[in-house]
DNA sequence: CTGAAAGCGCTTACAG
DNA sequence: CTGAAAGCGCTTACAG
């Protein structure tokens, strides 16, 4: 016995109009030479029986499942879930499904995630490395979101040139001393954006980092990041790296009595959910997820119907780099200068 | 011509090791009696070549995919990421893919999302449908993530317990005057949140509700929520319904003076990332997500393999309500008697 | 314009 | 224990 499905197919609907399969498909799909007249009877009825095409058939026959995989570093992380819905939306818009693979932070478990879509025939894949992970030899398409100073990247935001819209911003409003908080030292990402911040400077300008990583590591994870020491110190903004951060920032400010944004300012990055929601609400950088996603996929498609068979490409988008858009919202203002001065004073 | 993968066959592992492919495939899948010898050998040969199985083939002759369908209503909404995770987890363990489908908060790009997944022939799929949106005639075997509350849902977190537990909680540390704070009025899992929440008080106790939803209706959206003058009227603890709402309390509280825990506590639900970053770290509740993943996907799975062909069938589990824990941090504290008193001289 | 036929890679009932 | 054969549903090169 062999395993039917419940649904017609389309010997059923060949039998049952008197024509024959060829005819039928060809129909369906627009492809063959098929009459005007036949073709419509054939759609109607195929609508009406319901029909809806084996994609386990096609694929057989074809060689191409119509999915891309999709493989993510972790998808709790609130960055994650904008991108995967951006992709799922440029995929479907071109006709692919996608299939999800967590790693879940692991590395090892990012080698099997890869694999498990591979085993599954994914027609190509999108993939958002974990940090200093090089994709090597795939077997199929790739297309690579990360920063543009990846090697063999796709596409990405331009992150660098985000932190000089941060810089530029926080200049306007007559910042002088930046602190730059990020959380992880090693991430590619959060390094563009600090060097983007810190290029954007103008001259009198004068930035510190702090990394919410190497402070944990001597002070246990969720320790405070000292910022009210920070502001007695002279620092009139907060750059941070991320929204997370961001927020981090915000409340530890407000706890200790800092009003933001009248004693100082802070930014964030990414434009979370929750930006919009906070009081004050944040001042960030937004990346285009839709076009990075769309330029990521359709290069990726491209490649797939290209290249003939299934091999190991790593797919290059002709613009690799996408703007950010900075987003000024109450969480940044004029730089108070009655406090600067005091700290010019206690210095 | 017909298109072929790159990569090995059966049929290629066959004839180099001179047995039939009915063999091979038995040896590889441990179903047919073959002999240990033969077994070891053709694994072996499989492994060298780099055999990896044809799922198209193996979906067109079985009539199964091997991929469950995942359908959202919003990924970017912070919670679902945690559940596409733990869904995407239990799956894998379990040999299954997952496609996703999110229908970006439309309810009719929820059923076009859902026939996308019946198109790619998906064995069944997990829903976690959209505010009031019945599933009806399904094609295929399917798990409903919602409230209990709901009917012919297959298994969720007991939203109601999870507010039992934080009025527990509240009234444990004396608080009397109680803001219940949700988003959305029609959700039934906020609405069953904040029944249990209310039904947990204590006599003495006393509750009203806040919904954003309506007061942005009249003031806008992202007005402020008026929290200041709740206190002025002797509300010491604030309980909203999501963390997202919880920040928004927060960080309004702060801006306005008002201190946390000391003056008035605040509690979230969810713990979503931000819960424990956040200064004072939030008072949550969780949902063990991959509990309910685990449920709802072996429940799902049980059905595929018990139904011949492809059905609808709405599954359900035998545990439909799995606990929500507590998470006591420092955004609440025992109530502030003084300020209780002063605001009943206040009235 | 239409149809008969081959074949994608797999699994399984059956025969040996 | 092993193999020959059928057939899942589709598409496409070819013949008519």
């Amino acid at each position: 016995m062999t395993a039917s499905r419940p649904g017609p197919n389309l010997s059923r609907i060949a039998t049952s109009l008197g024509v024959s399969v060829a005819t039928v498909s060809n129909a369906l799909s627009g492809k063959g030479r098929v009459s005007g007249q036949l073709v419509e009877r054939i759609r109607e009825h195929a609508a009406e029986l319901g029909y809806v095409p084996s994609q386990a058939g096609r694929a057989l026959r074809t060689g191409r499942s119509g999915v891309l995989g999709l493989v993510l570093p972790d998808i709790a992380n609130p960055l994650f879930p904008k991108i995967a819905q951006a992709i799922e939306f440029a995929a479907s818009a071109v006709g692919y499904g996608v299939l999800i693979a967590d790693s879940r932070g692991d590395v090892a478990a990012q080698t099997e995630a890869i694999n498990r879509l591979v085993e599954r025939g994914v027609d190509g894949m999108v993939i958002i490395p974990r940090r200093a992970t090089r994709i090597s030899s795939a077997v199929c398409p790739v297309a690579i979101i990360d920063t543009p100073s990846t090697p063999g990247n796709t596409v990405a935001a331009d992150h660098w040139q985000g932190g000089l819209e941060i810089a530029g911003h926080l200049a306007g409003l007559g910042h002088c001393r930046v602190l730059i908080i990020g959380n992880n030292q090693e991430s590619n990402v959060q390094n563009d954006r600090a060097g983007g911040i810190r290029s954007g400077m103008r001259p009198g300008m004068h930035s510190e980092a702090l990394w919410i990583d190497r402070l944990e590591q001597e002070n246990g994870i969720g320790c405070p990041l000292g910022l009210a020491e920070k502001v007695r110190q002279g620092f009139t903004a907060f750059a941070t790296l991320s929204d997370l951060q961001a927020l981090r920032a915000l409340t530890e400010l407000q706890q200790a009595g800092i009003n933001i944004p009248a004693d100082v300012s802070v930014t964030g990055f990414d434009d979370l959910i929750w930006s919009p929601v906070v009081t004050p609400s944040l001042t960030t950088v937004r990346m285009d997820m839709d076009r990075i996603a769309e330029i990521a996929v359709s290069a990726l498609v491209d490649t797939i119907k290209t290249s003939s068979g299934r091999e190991g490409v790593l797919v290059t988008a002709a613009i690799e780099r996408v703007a950010m858009q900075l987003i000024v919202r109450r969480s940044s203002g004029p730089a108070n200068l009655a406090q600067k001065t005091s700290d010019i004073e206690n210095m």
